[in-house]
DNA sequence: CTTTGTGAAAATGTTCACAGCC
DNA sequence: GGCTGTGAACATTTTCACAAAG
C-alpha cells in the first residue's frame, strides 16, 4: 500500500473493474491475478502491483472474491456512489452519449443536457431535458451536477471556456472537444480530454509500424 | 533522432498536430516549443523531446514552422494521406461517429457502415450507406477498407470477434466496446481500446484526490 | 538574446523473484 | 501444488542544463 498512485496504474484498475463486472454478470465467483491479466491484456504481476497500492484483496492460493474486488474499486475509483452528470452540446454526440447506456449502469446520472440552439431548448432527449446554455449555473447548483461533458463543436470553445471559468460547482469535465480548454479557476477542475481523431492518428502509426498496441 | 518510440510520446505527437493545425487555421506561421507546450499543458522541453524522436524540425533562436510541422507530424503519424474507414455498429454511437466532423477532414474516410438490423440495412446515414454485417468481408476488400471503428453493445462481442477474426484486410481497430477484444488472427491487428464509462471512474478518482489530471 | 536539440541525471513505472499463506 | 503481496532490480520516461545556432 503505496503512497503515490501512478495514473496508469488508475487507468489499468477502472479497466480491471469493467471486466470484473463482466465476470460478474457471468457469474464467475473468484478470479486470479493471471486470468484477469489475460482478459485485461496485461501480466500477473501488474494486476497484483496495481491493486496493491490500495490494499490487500486477495486470499492467497485462491485469488480475488469478484463480487468483493467490484465493491473495493468503485468505492476507490468513485468515492461516492452516485454522480450527476450534464452534457453541453446537444447535438449528435451529446444525444449518443445521453443513449450510451454504461453510464446510468454504473451511476452517472445524466440529469440535463445543454444547447444554445432554440429549437433544441425545452425538447427531450432519451427523457433528458435541454436546458438553455444560458442557464448553466443556475441549473447545475440546483441539480447538484458536478460533472461535465462537453461535446460541443470547436467554434463553441471561447464560450465553454466563459460559462466553466464562472461556474462554482462543476469539479471534473470529460472534454470531447479536440482542442485543450483553458479554464480560468482558482477552484482546481479536473479535465479529461478525449479526442477521437487523435485516436485514429495513433492507430494509424501502430499499424504503420506494425504493432499491436 | 532515436529508435523506440515511446507511446506517449505518439500520443503528445498527435495532440501537438491538432494543436498545430488549429495555429495553422489561426493563422499563425511559427510557434516556439514554450508557446506549443502552453498550449498543449506540457513542458517546453517534453515537446522538443518528443519531436527529436522524429528529426530536427525547429530552427535556433526562431521555433518551428507551424506549416512545415503539420506536413510533417501528418506523414510521420499517418504513413499514407488517405485512409478507408468503416464503422461497425449503426446505433447512436456510430451514426454520431459518421457525423463527426474532424474524420473526413483529416482524411479519415468513412465509406461504409455496417449492422445487422434489417431495418437499418440499405438505408443512408449521413450519405453513408449500411450494410448487412454479414458482407463484412465482401465489402470491406472491396472497398479497400483497413481500419473498423467498433460501436456495437456489448452483447454483439462474440461475433465481432468472429467475423474480424476471419476478415483479412482490417489492419487497424478503434474499439468502443468495453471490454477487451480478443481477436484469433496470425497478421498483427492494431487495437486501441477507448472505453467510455472508464474515463468517468478516472475522472471521479481525479477529482476525489483533488488533481487536475 | 532567443530558442532548438540532446546527452546525462533524476524520477517514475514495470518486471522479477521469492517469502508467506492456503 | 497454486496464488498473493512486495521489496529490489531493471527499464523506461521525463527533466535538467547547456552547447550550438540564428
Amino acid at each position: 500500500m503505496k503512497k503515490n498512485v501512478p495514473i496508469a496504474t488508475v487507468e489499468r484498475v477502472a479497466k480491471y473493474l469493467r471486466c470484473l463486472k463482466y465476470l460478474r454478470y457471468k457469474g464467475t465467483k473468484v478470479i486470479s491475478s493471471k486470468d484477469l491479466a489475460e482478459l485485461t491484456k496485461v501480466t500477473p504481476e501488474q494486476v497484483r502491483k496495481d491493486l496493491s497500492y490500495f490494499g490487500k484483496f486477495g486470499k492467497t492460493g485462491t485469488g480475488y472474491d469478484v463480487n468483493k474486488l467490484v465493491k473495493k474499486l468503485e468505492k476507490i475509483l468513485k468515492g461516492k456512489a452516485k454522480w450527476n452528470v450534464c452534457i453541453i452540446g446537444a447535438g449528435s454526440l451529446g444525444s449518443a452519449l445521453v443513449n450510451y447506456p454504461r453510464f446510468k449502469e454504473s451511476n452517472f446520472n445524466i440529469v440535463a443536457l445543454f444547447d444554445n440552439n432554440p429549437e433544441k431548448i425545452g425538447k427531450e432527449i432519451n427523457h433528458i431535458k435541454v436546458y438553455d446554455i444560458a442557464e448553466f449555473s443556475r441549473i447545475t447548483e440546483q441539480k447538484k451536477i458536478e460533472i461535465a461533458v462537453i461535446a460541443v463543436p470547436e467554434s463553441a470553445r471561447n464560450d465553454i471556456e466563459n460559462i466553466l471559468s464562472k461556474n462554482r460547482i462543476i469539479r471534473g469535465v470529460l472534454n470531447f472537444t479536440p482542442i485543450t480548454l483553458n479554464i480560468k479557476t482558482r477552484r482546481k477542475i479536473s479535465i479529461i480530454d478525449v479526442d477521437l481523431s487523435q485516436k485514429l492518428y495513433i492507430l494509424t502509426y501502430l499499424i504503420t509500424k506494425g504493432k499491436r498496441r
